[in-house]
DNA sequence: TCTGCCGGGTT
DNA sequence: AACCCGGCAGA
């Protein structure tokens, strides 16, 4: 039989938050049968103490059943993650005003609350600025990026057939992106795990934990590239493709970093070719469309100012009442670093 | 009117 | 550098 707990998660999984919170934190935990919906469905890589992505994955490994039951133990997991994942009740009410695909959308964090718990704003301490916490640490990575996943940012839907993924680096002030699931695994595990190159089929999959997946339609990205023009936020629904900076500068490789790195940060030191993502991988990377706008030739003298995204901000998310919620940008009215555009 | 955030001032 | 805010401009 598959085990298939789910543990509901603080929405505010937020480093700061989970302090506060007691309850039997967050995970789907899946075996390894259910592994694929489960990544599909959730990934949780800022689980607060108790639910260790890393524990998760350790804890998947039952007994092996038969092949044969093992496939209807999958279907019936999957189902039953599926169930779950769109169940009103882990929807929560409002799930409705920030998702369009409602079906696999992450969870909104506001509604799904542990009784009891404070009701206290927090301290907002999981904003980039604020998120000092050691970084020898192998606390799981929860950077604002992780923010996307929770907040249903369209950046991290789910797989579609049709789409080309990219696959970005959920580590602590990493934020790497790469082109291929198992170029991040790799990285993950020599990178973050500390892992060594010749051990990666004993992985027990842990590295699925601490990167999600960037899906961009090729489709979207082609036109959005053909029909970009300064200053014309195109039409399309959800900014598919945030931009691919990560909110901090990556953490390890920082012997390549430059010194100091205007914000914002962008993925690599080395020189854009295409003036605009840096190959930090071999394979072909598509290109964003905001990171590109800026490199567009614009009309001399016209204003840099980029056009207002679509995304919405911590001063929508959180209110004005919860400004302690922002992020540093936000709260000192500066371009917002959580919600990208 | 609301919102995001640039530009610049203050600490 | 961190913080704050006036004010502009888009929605």
């Amino acid at each position: 039989m598959t085990h298939v707990s789910v543990c509901l998660v603080p929405p505010q999984t937020l480093k700061a938050r989970a302090q506060n919170w007691e309850g039997a934190p967050v995970s789907l935990c899946a075996q390894e049968a259910v592994r694929p919906a489960w990544n599909r469905l959730s990934r949780h890589p800022g689980a607060p103490d108790g639910c260790l992505a890393s524990s998760v994955c350790r804890e998947r490994n039952p007994p092996r059943a038969p092949p044969g039951k093992a496939r209807l133990d999958e279907v019936m997991a999957a189902a039953a993650l599926t169930s779950l994942s769109t169940s009103p009740l882990l929807l929560g009410a409002p799930a409705v005003a920030f998702s369009t695909e409602p079906s696999l959308e992450p969870r909104r964090e506001a509604p799904v609350r542990p009784p009891g718990s404070s009701g206290s704003s927090g301290d907002g301490g999981w904003g980039p600025a604020s998120d000092q916490s050691s970084p020898s640490t192998p606390s799981p990575p929860l950077p604002p990026e992780a923010a996307h996943f929770l907040f249903g940012e369209p950046a991290l839907r789910k797989r579609k057939s049709s789409l080309q993924g990219l696959f970005q680096c959920l580590w602590k002030r990493c934020g790497k992106v790469l082109s291929s699931a198992s170029g991040m695994q790799r990285h993950i595990r020599l990178v973050h795990l500390g892992r060594r190159q010749a051990e990666p089929e004993q992985s027990d999959g842990e590295e699925d934990f601490y990167y999600t997946e960037l899906d961009v339609g090729v489709d979207s990205l082609t036109d959005g590239l053909s029909g970009l023009t300064p200053g014309s936020p195109t039409a399309s629904a959800p900014p598919a493709f945030p931009r691919l900076e990560p909110l901090e500068p990556p953490a390890l490789p920082s012997l390549l970093r430059p010194p100091a790195l205007p914000p914002p940060p962008v993925l690599s030191s080395l020189p854009a070719p295409q003036g605009c993502l840096a190959p930090v991988h071999p394979e072909p990377q598509p290109i964003p469309v905001r990171a590109c706008a800026s490199a567009l030739p614009a009309k001399p003298g016209a204003n840099p100012r980029k056009p207002r995204g679509d995304a919405r901000k911590c001063r929508k998310v959180y209110g004005v009442e919860h400004r302690d919620l922002w992020c540093t940008a936000c709260r000192w009215k500066k371009a917002c670093q959580r919600f990208l555009d």
